[in-house]
DNA sequence: ATTACCATACTACCATACAAGTTTCTCTTT
DNA sequence: AAAGAGAAACTTGTATGGTAGTATGGTAAT
């Protein structure tokens, strides 16, 4: 009679775990900007049929981070100034208004979340542990946007922000400002337990717009990177 | 000798198109929320075979529009009154550092099209072609953000606003106040014009949150489209 | 040496076949 | 009549085959 569901409680397809394989390896950068991605070379790279690495190049390609030119081959996207731009754009607008958001009023737990995290960045940062700082930073403005229950906010704009992240990686491959990125987000949570709107707002910005000269930088460095 | 491309200047796949489509019925509210998509019947209807039905409802999936259940079926996604809340959220605030951006500097050729557009949305308002000037409102918004190079900001943000038109929609279904919309069209125009900052920000404030009451009435009114 | 051409080996796109899970209906049993 | 078991008709997920367009390399003609 009752039909209720019967499994899969966490199932993911095939199609899925390509996905956010290929997509955190073009983000990191293990994957360059530039790399042709043939169909049949990943389908026979992860042991599957074509089908599920198509239907993820599908998805990766709404998001801008492949460029499929059909009939001759599917690339990793170059990285484009403009959506680069952009990105950091929406991200100042939006985390701006998030913070102050906070600063209204946040969860406890949320508060707490924060606290560990950046205690997890400070050791991260003696460490030197480069990718997982990384991780952890991307956690911390999560947990803002959580914290004021903006998640599909967050989501929606990690669309675009994905080509900035991809940007940032490539300058943090030579230099390291990691302490003064630590050092920021620590300020930022005190000024939301001080509930102070404007200090908070005012260093998320410059948090956010840090090393936006630096991108000219970068496409003289590394031009065939970049469209 | 030359390669070069030989061909395909505009060549839409079938996939993009059954995609546009969908995604056009699904906003305007021509397939319902909780309608039930077949893959076999989609391919039935389109004379296409499911390969690029399945690809169309990836992307459509990952856009949150329809709601795939493995081996049950796909569903048009009932809306979800926290996705819309959080896009009106979202645009808000977008909208808003947009149009402050359009009084610093915008184009005299966007600034004609934002006549020309005005002037069809007084038309259409008389004519009470009310499908038009549904489509000149997305164009007019997305007019500005053209105007001020944000065009990407855009198309991500729609990503998530797309939530918010269908219960726009729902809510114009019996509630017509186009005539007010228009109105604050014109205003923001003509303060834009003036290059007037605060004005402008200030209407356009007040239009992307107009008509935010009534979403708890429409849950009322429609249960079995929302989430 | 250079150019034009053609065969070949790619590519992604679409169609089809098979697999595995879910729902629904029917028939049997009580 | 009600309940349970099982077959059949769905569903989506994955694999594979065929097609058309593109890039490449070799060959022949100039």
């Amino acid at each position: 009679m009752k039909p209720i569901f019967t499994s899969n409680i966490a199932y993911r397809s095939v199609r899925d775990q390509v996905y956010e394989a290929l997509k955190e390896q073009i983000i990191s950068l293990s994957i360059l900007p530039g790399t042709a991605l043939s169909e049949n070379e990943m389908a026979a790279e992860f042991k599957v049929s074509r089908t599920p690495i198509r239907e993820s190049f599908v998805r990766l390609a709404q998001e801008g981070l492949v460029q499929v030119l059909p009939q001759r081959g599917t690339l990793v996207a170059l990285i484009d100034r403009e959506l680069v731009e952009e990105a950091r754009f929406m991200r100042s607008q939006l985390e701006c208004a998030i913070v102050e958001l906070a600063c209204q009023s946040l969860a406890e737990a949320t508060l707490q979340q924060l606290d560990h995290n950046l205690q997890q960045q400070k050791l991260s940062l003696e460490q030197e542990n480069v990718d997982y700082i990384f991780k952890l930073d991307q956690q911390f403005h999560a947990l803002l946007f959580a914290g004021v229950n903006k998640t599909n906010t967050w989501n929606t704009m990690s669309l675009l922000t994905a080509h900035l992240d991809r940007s940032r990686k490539l300058r943090l491959l030579d230099n390291y400002d990691w302490q003064q990125i630590y050092e920021q987000h620590v300020e930022i949570v005190e000024a939301i337990k001080r509930k102070d709107c404007t200090t908070a707002a005012a260093i998320m910005k410059q948090h956010i717009n840090r090393g936006q000269d630096d991108l000219a930088a970068l496409n003289e460095k590394y031009p065939h990177y970049f469209a």
